[in-house]
DNA sequence: TGGGCATATCGGTACTTGTCGATATACTTT
DNA sequence: AAAGTATATCGACAAGTACCGATATGCCCA
């Protein structure tokens, strides 16, 4: 995964609407019984909901944010839980930063 | 020009290094009579020559990465000077530090 | 004023991305 | 075991991007 990678999944209007909703998940989605306020994250199926993109779009592109390491993902049950990755962001702003 | 084409335009191999190194044009380019070190910038032909790609790809490359605001142009005789913006530079670190 | 440069623009082709519907997988509850 | 969810993967196609070669533009100098 190359820093080009990143910027692509950048790219996206939805892609980078998605990663500011998980910056405050408490604020952008329902809270549910189960995972979200324990830290786990956000289900795939309320990111859906919000962004209003066909269902195997978004898993789409939750993995591809996973892949270039921006979110992580936690799977309980038949739900995956999506999450901020300060790692992987703060590699990114390290770079923005350091090196253009 | 929305944040979404700063990453498009960051989406790129060749201008991301064209970018990097425009960050320290004296390091990366032969010093040139007029212009770079008096703050004009780097003209296309050094950084075609640096990247190897074809003339107009390089131009054209230039020209995106002026519309969305990371690079300055300036026209002096037949050479178009280019250098880093820093306005722009720091517009993208402050949204990435804040909003993602 | 006509050629020679440096850069910009145009038109094309191959490859990649955006997005979908259909289907597969995997868990969970009867 | 069967049927129902939530998510992932696949195959498709339209739209966009990466580059290129050819040509246009604009500046400079004999």
């Amino acid at each position: 995964m190359t820093q080009v990678d990143i910027f692509k999944a950048l790219s996206n209007k939805t892609r980078l609407q998605i990663l500011t909703w998980l910056k405050e998940p408490a604020t952008h989605f329902p809270v549910q019984d189960f995972g979200e306020l324990k830290g786990a994250g956000v289900c795939v199926g309320q990111i859906q909901a919000k962004c209003g993109l066909n269902q195997s779009t978004v898993s789409e592109y939750l993995s591809l944010l996973q892949r270039v390491g921006l979110v992580t993902a936690t799977r309980i049950g038949q739900w995956t839980y999506y999450k901020r990755n300060d790692e992987g962001m703060d590699a990114l702003k390290q770079f923005i930063q350091q090196d253009i």
